[in-house]
DNA sequence: CTACTTGCAAAAGGTTTGCAACCGG
DNA sequence: CCGGTTGCAAACCTTTTGCAAGTAG
């Protein structure tokens, strides 16, 4: 099965349709050893380089939004009003740092919460993230 | 010394002249007992309801920014693009429903995180911060 | 007085929406 | 063909900015 295959197969999967778009984007999100962070602002720009086929930005909206709702991609928290997403959706947690707005992956192993409160009445814990602040030495 | 006292050397020890929308501001997020947790809007709306004198959105921001730096206020992470303001500025971590965009602290004591990795080479750790995020059960 | 602060309106991001044209199954 | 998807522009929401007028020390 050659990586498109692959891609279309992932689309097809998650029930969205493989438009030369989607394909697109989830290549070059996905096709990818090491972890991807982004915002919608850069992808785009990314994405519309020079001599590539324009992607309007309402699609890329509507593609990362599809991609999140489909368990593909995950939203970082941030104190910038700004959407970050992770295409590592398996669970590890964050460096950030509010002055470069850099986000840099924790190694899963590095970090421990060894004591979880219970959730509210009514609600269940969806995820335990750690973001550790950074400032300059 | 009483209440307005205590805000009006609050403002001055933190070199902010204590005009009277600083002070009437200050008085509602700092003379109380419990966390307070607001995104800019809903202090505009309160300060802002009928027969008050009015405080102009600039001012909110402005002051809300100068408490942020003078470290009266925390700012806390979340992955909605308005910012989350809370009057408690000790250690704690919080609770977090993505769908009601609710925020509910969690006792200092009821979160351990027992290993921390170190920081990049260059930086230090300002802050760990924990955000469990909820989901209706 | 003078520097800091306020208020207003305009501008600046970032994101969403409405809708016609397009295209995948 | 049909319904999902794209692209464009306008609208929206939150935040920032420039600047004239006001005020605390």
């Amino acid at each position: 099965m050659n990586q498109n295959t692959e891609i279309v197969n992932k689309l097809r999967s998650s029930k969205l349709r493989p438009t030369k778009q989607r394909i697109k984007i989830a290549e070059f999100l996905f096709n990818r050893e090491k972890t991807f962070h982004f915002t919608v602002e850069k992808l785009n720009k990314i994405m519309n380089k020079k001599d590539a086929e324009k992607i309007s930005l309402a699609t890329i909206y509507n593609t990362i939004d599809a991609f999140k709702k489909a368990g593909h991609l995950k939203e970082i928290l941030t104190n910038n009003n700004t959407s970050y997403f992770d295409t590592n959706i398996s669970s590890h947690h964050h460096f950030y740092d509010d002055q470069t707005k850099e986000l840099i992956d924790i190694n899963f192993n590095d970090v421990e919460v060894s004591k979880v409160p219970h959730a509210p009445k009514g609600k269940k814990i969806k995820e335990v993230e750690v973001i550790i602040s950074l400032q300059k030495q």
